[in-house]
DNA sequence: GAGGGGTGGTTACTAAAAGAAACTAAATGA
DNA sequence: TCATTTAGTTTCTTTTAGTAACCACCCCTC
């Protein structure tokens, strides 16, 4: 066993800029960015332009119901542009803003990090798994 | 009204590493990090170990349950190491591991990106809720 | 020696969200 | 005539997230 940790003050690091915040408004913006469906979502539309049943149809396992409404508050949150063409029937394009680049830039590297990790994060979760003091191991 | 878009041919530039499959594996890590409570949970254990208890004092909001839920996915995809002290009451620690870390580093910028837009997104979201045919305009 | 507080959780219950499937409506192609 | 396309909405069911309470353990004060 080793020696007790250092209690407190590494809290004050984390004063400035108050994510841990409730009340805080970048939280209510990690409330939507903390959703694997719009960090899908801002990915697929890096490239550009994309139509509402290919996003749908690129991103297996999405509902029309949950693409809807990550859309919709992607465009209220100025990262995701709407653009209604005048084609019958109509065609509706989603584009990334310039905002929505920006933040795309950071989620990109994120969905990198988990394909170019997955043989660690496997070896992890066997070693996790075969562990006699773990839950999986009953 | 602009003329409509190019539809197909875009689907082929996502195709090498595909977090849009549902078997995918990188699709499995996601669905973790796609979890606003993991992302503010490996942050807060971004300036060293923290214990149970400190990181549910400092990230606001956050309930037991689900702290000790995101801690012990995080810990089994091995992000996190769990050491127990054998302190009186038991004291336990968490801390990044080396694979924990290098997600860190990538989780960091999304946060700070929230914190340093809050303006343009609030002007977004004031801009959408006053347009006349938002739904917000009732 | 009876409370109050701190340690790190688990368990039951409930409120909210996600998911599946059907439906809208107008027009095109078979 | 019927199926298919477009972009969604509506309804219903299942799953998940969150709330609150409780557990055991020990320290300290009163």
């Amino acid at each position: 066993m080793q020696k007790p940790p250092g209690t407190a003050a590494d809290a004050a690091l984390c004063a400035k800029f108050n994510v841990y915040d409730q009340g805080c408004p970048a939280r209510l913006v990690l409330d939507h960015l903390g959703d694997k469906w719009a960090l899908l979502v801002l990915d697929r539309l890096r490239h550009g332009p994309v139509r509402f049943n290919a996003i749908r149809r690129d991103i297996n396992g999405i509902s029309q119901k949950v693409l809807s409404q990550v859309l919709k508050r992607l465009e209220r949150d100025g990262m995701v542009s709407r653009t209604a063409f005048a084609t019958v029937p109509v065609t509706v394009e989603y584009a990334l803003t310039d905002l929505g680049q920006t933040l795309t830039a950071r989620v990109g590297p994120l969905l990198h990090w988990a394909e170019d990790n997955m043989p660690q994060i496997r070896a992890a979760q066997s070693a996790y798994d075969g562990r006699t003091d773990s839950p999986a191991a009953a």
